[in-house]
DNA sequence: AGCTCCTTTACAGAACCTTTACATGACATT
DNA sequence: AATGTCATGTAAAGGTTCTGTAAAGGAGCT
């Protein structure tokens, strides 16, 4: 099975010249010269990696990056103009996967992409269902909706995104860190207590059992208790 | 805890300062100035990502690279001459997830190593759990728990840490300087008892045997007992 | 305005790491 | 063996950092 790469550069003659290589090299590419189509096509769910260009003629590809991590975790490549080192750690900082450099050696392009989607392969083993059940909740991803014994619970957007990512990573410990990563799409910065308040609300309403669902582990993270 | 980085780097300049960096970034830092030691070090299973340079005294990195992804999916990230456009590619071809030319920026090292610590933690979520047993102790990694017959030991994060460097060289003595550098993060100063504190509260929650689980190695440091 | 939701502030309490202090034990030298 | 020195064991105190949560603030929407 072919790999699918979405292009976004607005650069008509670049974009060709790596969409042609790319190809060549086995890819299935798809190709988006602006933000907003970039945006749309990502979230299609349609690829399975994304080559974002930084410098985009309606929106930053930081900002398109920004809104992509809030929604999923696809692997996204950033591309831009060479020596620009703010953009590059705010990139990783943001969530890219990698960053190259423009001019790239189209080599080295795929060379990358391939590492990431071959870490991707090796860790990725189960895909994601519509439906998944974790004890006595039940999560449907479409709706964004949790049930609890077929009881919808209310949870807010954030909420919901945190209990999904526990959820996703039941058993094991997630770090706050990365929790805020992929939860509130932003980084954990000194001093900000907003996931705690977020925890302490789902604990709440997910109502209080003899031992808590969401277990603390001091200095590290939470992690969701797997029933027996 | 921290995320551990093994730094294979054979210029002594080089590697303390960015052992320093990364520590001061909340990495436990283990180092390496030749191929063989890091091949030693990665294989020993005690780190999340190795950061290897390419030129070193005895085997090339790129070897170390291949022998390394013979056995596991260590996350590694190449490090050497800016330019060299052969090795990065190749380096990438035998399996290195990222590649920093020299001499780098210690953010973008950082920012890079985070991006794939990141990536690794999200998919590894479907990850077979790794179990480990020593006698009758058992190690699950996902929980940072240790059981000891089934039952979970109530260990604080350094003393979780502390013990998993043990059982890891279980049989053979680990300097307290190292086990500092490895459990806590940081060197091991003059007057510092705190590492000593730590090895008589784990005795104390590993139960008092016949003879010490954890025995004294007067002068060079610690070393877990093997049961028989 | 009112509502919802996210975030910040503030404080209390807990968990933990480190330091201090003294006791003990090991080793070397006499 | 006796002695001195240094490493280690551990209780207790000290202080720092982390966490839980109520309450207030603020941003966005209807």
């Amino acid at each position: 099975m072919q790999n699918r790469v979405l292009l976004v550069e607005d650069d008509d003659e670049l974009r060709e010249l790596l969409a042609r290589y790319l190809s060549g090299q086995g890819f299935t590419v798809r190709e988006a010269a602006n933000g907003k189509d970039g945006l749309a096509l990502a979230l299609g769910q349609h690829c399975d990696i994304v080559v974002l260009d930084i410098m985009l003629p309606d929106i930053n590809g930081l900002e398109v990056l920004r809104e992509l991590r809030s929604q999923t975790h696809l692997p996204v490549v950033l591309l831009t103009a060479r020596g620009d080192e703010t953009d590059r750690i705010v990139g990783f900082e943001v969530g890219a996967d990698d960053y190259i450099p423009k001019p790239c050696n189209p080599r080295e392009l795929v060379a990358r992409l391939q590492a990431i989607l071959r870490r991707v392969a090796w860790d990725q083993k189960s895909e994601v269902k519509a439906e998944q059940r974790y004890g006595d909740l039940r999560i449907e991803a479409d709706h964004r909706r949790i049930y609890q014994n077929d009881e919808a619970l209310d949870l807010t957007a954030t909420e919901y995104e945190i209990l999904q990512v526990l959820l996703a990573h039941a058993g094991s410990v997630v770090r706050k860190t990365d929790l805020m990563q992929w939860a509130l799409g932003r980084r954990l910065e000194a001093f900000d207590r907003t996931l705690d308040m977020h925890i302490s609300n789902l604990r709440k309403k997910l109502g209080s059992d003899d031992s808590p669902r969401i277990e603390t582990v001091r200095g590290l993270g939470y992690s969701y208790r797997v029933s027996e």
